[in-house]
RNA sequence: GCUGGCGUAGCUCAACGGCAGAGCAGCUGAUUUGUAAUCAGCAGGUUGUAGGUUCAAAUCCUAUCGCCAGCUCCA
C-alpha cells in the first residue's frame, strides 16, 4: 500500500496510506465534528471519499456557505425519503436548493395538503433522529437507468439519459437510494434544524406544457436558533410588505371592480406625484423634454409597430364606428409620430421624448400582485432618437442618470442583466449583434458589473435590465435601457446628416423608475413605509399640547403650508403622547410640538420619526432645516 | 393561465351544523392633558357572490369573483 501526501489548510500537510478516507485524515488533523464535507482540490466531496492521489484539501464547515447548502440539499434527500416512505407510489424529480432552502419536486396524482406537510416533517424527524448513514456509490450510467427503471423512477431515468458523464453516483440512507451529484453530509443526524415552508404546483422541467408536479418548499439550517432568526427575518419582512403598508398608511387600495389596478388615496397619490415631479426635475437637467400622447391607436398602428404579433393577447382593444383600437401598452410608437411630424436634421439629433402616460397591460390573473405587477401603470418613459455614432455618449450619460436616481433612494444592492436576440426577434442578425456589443460595451466601459441573459431580449433590441429586491428577496425589474434598430425602420423614420443624405435614426427606449408603480411598491419595502422627507405624504405634523396654543398652532399650519410643506395639524382634545404615538405610526418625518412655552417664546420643538427631540426653534428656521434636508437627499441646491 | 391555500364589522381576528362576537378604528360625552395608547357610552354584518344539501349553514357541497404562495409569462 502507497502513500499520498495531502496538502491541508495553513500550509500543513501529512502523509496518509493510499486509500484512506477524507474522514479519517480530518481526525488525523484534528478537526472537529462540525465539518460535513472537503473540498479536494477544489472540488467538493464527501468525508467518506478515499485519497487516491496526492492532494488539497480544504474543510467545509457546517456553518459555511458551502456547509449549508450541503445541509440543505441533504435536507431534501430527507424530506423525498420521508414523502416517499409515507407515500408509496410517488415518484421523485429534482431537489436543488435555493436561497434559504430547498424543494423537492414529486409527481403524484394528488397535491400535498398542510396536514401531509405537517406528517411529511414528523417523519423526517423520525429519520433524522435514527441518524442513518449516507453513502456514495458510483456507477455506470446505464447501470443507474436499470435500477430507476425497476423502481418506477421515470423521471429520473429521463434525467439520467440527458447526463453526458458514463458515470453516474447514488446516494444511499437507509433503504431509500436517490441519484445525485453530491456530496451530502455524512449521516441523517446532522440534519436538525428545519421546517417545511410551503406546497405548490410546478411544471416538469419548468415548461407550461408539461405536467405539473408537486412541489415542497422547505429550509434548513446548521442551528435551531439559525432556523428561529430566519423564521423571525420571514414575520419581519411581513411587516414590510407594501401591501400591508399601503393599507396602513392610506396609501392606495385594491378593489374586485378593477382588478390589479390600484386606487392611489390621497397620501399615496403625493408620494407618487413626488416621484414624477422628480424625474421632471431631472430631465430639465439632462436634456429630456416631455411629450403627451394618445391613450388609444387604431390597430394599424400596433401592427405597424409589432406589438400585435407579439402582444396582443395581452392588449385591451375597443371597436368604434366599424375601426378597432388597441389601449397602448407602450409610449414608443406614439413618440415616432411626434417625430416624424417634420423634417429632422442631425442638429436636432439626439432628441429625448419622456412620457408619463398611461399604459395598460393585461396581466394573466396569477401574476398579477400589490403594485409589483399591475395591469395599468405609468413609466418614467422616454425615447431618445438619435444618430448610430451617438449611442455611446447617450448611454454614458444614462449610465450616470441611473446611478444619480439609484443612490437617491439608497438603493445599494441591484443586479444588472444584459439580455440578447430572443427566439421571437426581428432584424437583421449582424444589427442586433452591433446592438448587443453597444450595451455591452457601455456597461464594461463604466465598470458595472453584469449578468448576461441570452435569448431574454426585447423582440425589437437588446435590453439592460437593471433588478432590485423586494422583502422577501423577489427580485424585480425597474430599470430598464433597451436599443431599437427596427421601430425607426417600421416608421419610416429620418434625418438629413452633415452630407445632405438621409440617414435612420436608432432609438433607444429608457425607464430608469421603470413602472411608477412598482417602483413605489419596491420602495415602500425598502423604507419600511418611512419615505424620505422629500418624499413623504405628510411631511410635518403640529400637534397642539392643549386647546390653549389652537391659534398658534394654525398660525403655525398656514406657514408651512404656504411654503409649500404637507403639513397636518392635529389640535384634537387628545394627550400629548397620544398624538406623538399616532404621527409615529403614520411615519411623519417631523413632529412639531406646540405647548404654552413654544407660544410664549415663537417657537416650535420639532421631533423626529424615531423619537429624536430636536432644540425648539422659530418656525423660519425649522423650514430652513428642512429645506436643507431635502437638497442633501435629492442632491440639488437649496432652492 | 396552471397547482394549492384563504375570503366573517373600516382593520386584526374569534365562533367551525344550533342566538354572528372581541380588540382597535369610527361616532357621542366627560377629561385640557409636554414626547408611543385617558375614561364611559353608542353604533357598526344578506359571513365575497350565486346555487345546492339540511328542521337548521359563516360552518358541508358546487360554481363564480377576488386575494395570497409557487409555477409559467412579463414589450
Amino acid at each position: 500500500m502507497g502513500k499520498v501526501r495531502v496538502e491541508l489548510p495553513g500550509g500543513k500537510s501529512v502523509e496518509v496510506d493510499r486509500g484512506a478516507l477524507v474522514r479519517e485524515v480530518a481526525a488525523r488533523a484534528g478537526i472537529d465534528g462540525d465539518i460535513v464535507a472537503a473540498k479536494l482540490d477544489g472540488a467538493a466531496v464527501d468525508l467518506s471519499r478515499a485519497i487516491e492521489r496526492d492532494c488539497a484539501l480544504e474543510w467545509i464547515r457546517l456553518d459555511s456557505e458551502d456547509g449549508i447548502d450541503i445541509l440543505r440539499h441533504s435536507t431534501a434527500h430527507l424530506m423525498a425519503q420521508a414523502v416517499q416512505s409515507l407515500y408509496p407510489g410517488t415518484q421523485v424529480t429534482i431537489g436543488p436548493t435555493i436561497e434559504h432552502g430547498f424543494y423537492y419536486d414529486f409527481k403524484r396524482d394528488k397535491p400535498f395538503s398542510p396536514e401531509e406537510l405537517e406528517k411529511i416533517e414528523a417523519r423526517m424527524h423520525e429519520i433524522a433522529g435514527k441518524d442513518l448513514k449516507v453513502t456514495r456509490e458510483e456507477m455506470p450510467r446505464s447501470a443507474a437507468i436499470d435500477i430507476f427503471r425497476r423502481m418506477g423512477e421515470d423521471y429520473k431515468v429521463e434525467i439520467l439519459k440527458d447526463i453526458p458523464e458514463e458515470t453516474v453516483s447514488l446516494y444511499r440512507q437507509g433503504d431509500w437510494v436517490d441519484l445525485c451529484r453530491g456530496p451530502h453530509v455524512p449521516s441523517t443526524g446532522v440534519i436538525k434544524a428545519f421546517k417545511l415552508t410551503g406546497v405548490a404546483g410546478a411544471y416538469w422541467r419548468g415548461d407550461e406544457k408539461n405536467e405539473m408536479l408537486q412541489r415542497i418548499y422547505g429550509t434548513s439550517w446548521p442551528t435551531e436558533s439559525a432556523l428561529k432568526d430566519y423564521l423571525k427575518l420571514l414575520e419581519e419582512a411581513k411587516n414590510r410588505d407594501h401591501r400591508r403598508l399601503g393599507k396602513e398608511l392610506d396609501l392606495f387600495s385594491f378593489h374586485p371592480v378593477a382588478p390589479a389596478s390600484p386606487f392611489f388615496h390621497p397620501k399615496g397619490a403625493a408620494v407618487y406625484n413626488g416621484l414624477i415631479t422628480y424625474m421632471r426635475r431631472l430631465y430639465a437637467r439632462y436634456g429630456y423634454q416631455e411629450v403627451i400622447t394618445p391613450q388609444i391607436f387604431d390597430v394599424e398602428l400596433w401592427h405597424r409597430s409589432g406589438h400585435y404579433d407579439h402582444f396582443r393577447d395581452s392588449m385591451y382593444f375597443s371597436r368604434i364606428e366599424d375601426r378597432e383600437f388597441g389601449v397602448k401598452p407602450m409610449n414608443c410608437p406614439g413618440h415616432t409620430y411626434i417625430y416624424a411630424s417634420k423634417k429632422r436634421s442631425y442638429r436636432d439629433l439626439p432628441l429625448r421624448y419622456a412620457d408619463f402616460g398611461r399604459l395598460h397591460r393585461y396581466e394573466k390573473s396569477g401574476v398579477t400582485a400589490g403594485l409589483t405587477r399591475v395591469r395599468s401603470f405609468s413609466q418614467d418613459d422616454a425615447h431618445i432618437f438619435c444618430a448610430p455614432d451617438q449611442i455611446e455618449a447617450e448611454m454614458t450619460t444614462l449610465l450616470k442618470m441611473l446611478r444619480e436616481v439609484y443612490r437617491t433612494f439608497e438603493f445599494n444592492e441591484m443586479q444588472v442583466k444584459l439580455s440578447t436576440r430572443p427566439e421571437k426577434y426581428l432584424g437583421s442578425l449582424d444589427v442586433w449583434a452591433h446592438a448587443e456589443d453597444a450595451l455591452a460595451q457601455s456597461l464594461k466601459r463604466e465598470g458595472i458589473e453584469y449578468k448576461l441573459n441570452p435569448g431574454d431580449g426585447a423582440f425589437y433590441g437588446p435590453k439592460i435590465d437593471f433588478e432590485v429586491f423586494d422583502a422577501l428577496r423577489r427580485g424585480w425589474q425597474l430599470a430598464t435601457i433597451q436599443l431599437d434598430f427596427q421601430m425607426p425602420e417600421r416608421f419610416g423614420l429620418m434625418y438629413v446628416a452633415p452630407d445632405g443624405a438621409e440617414h435612420r435614426p436608432v432609438m433607444i427606449h429608457r425607464a430608469l423608475l421603470g413602472s411608477i408603480e412598482r417602483f413605489m411598491g419596491i420602495l415602500i419595502e425598502h423604507c419600511a413605509g418611512a419615505f424620505p422627507l422629500w418624499l413623504a405624504p405628510v411631511q410635518v405634523k403640529i400637534l397642539t399640547v392643549t386647546d390653549a396654543q389652537k391659534d398658534y398652532a394654525r398660525g403655525v399650519h398656514e406657514e408651512l403650508i404656504a411654503a409649500g410643506w404637507r403639513a397636518e395639524l392635529d389640535e384634537r382634545n387628545e394627550k400629548l403622547g397620544y398624538k406623538i404615538r399616532e404621527a409615529q405610526l403614520e411615519k411623519v418625518p417631523y413632529a412639531l410640538v406646540i405647548g404654552d412655552r413654544e407660544v410664549k417664546e415663537s417657537t416650535v420643538a420639532p421631533r423626529r420619526r424615531g423619537g429624536e427631540n430636536l432644540k425648539a426653534a422659530p418656525v423660519k428656521e425649522f423650514m430652513e432645516m428642512l429645506r436643507t434636508e431635502v437638497a442633501q437627499a435629492t442632491h440639488e441646491r437649496p432652492a
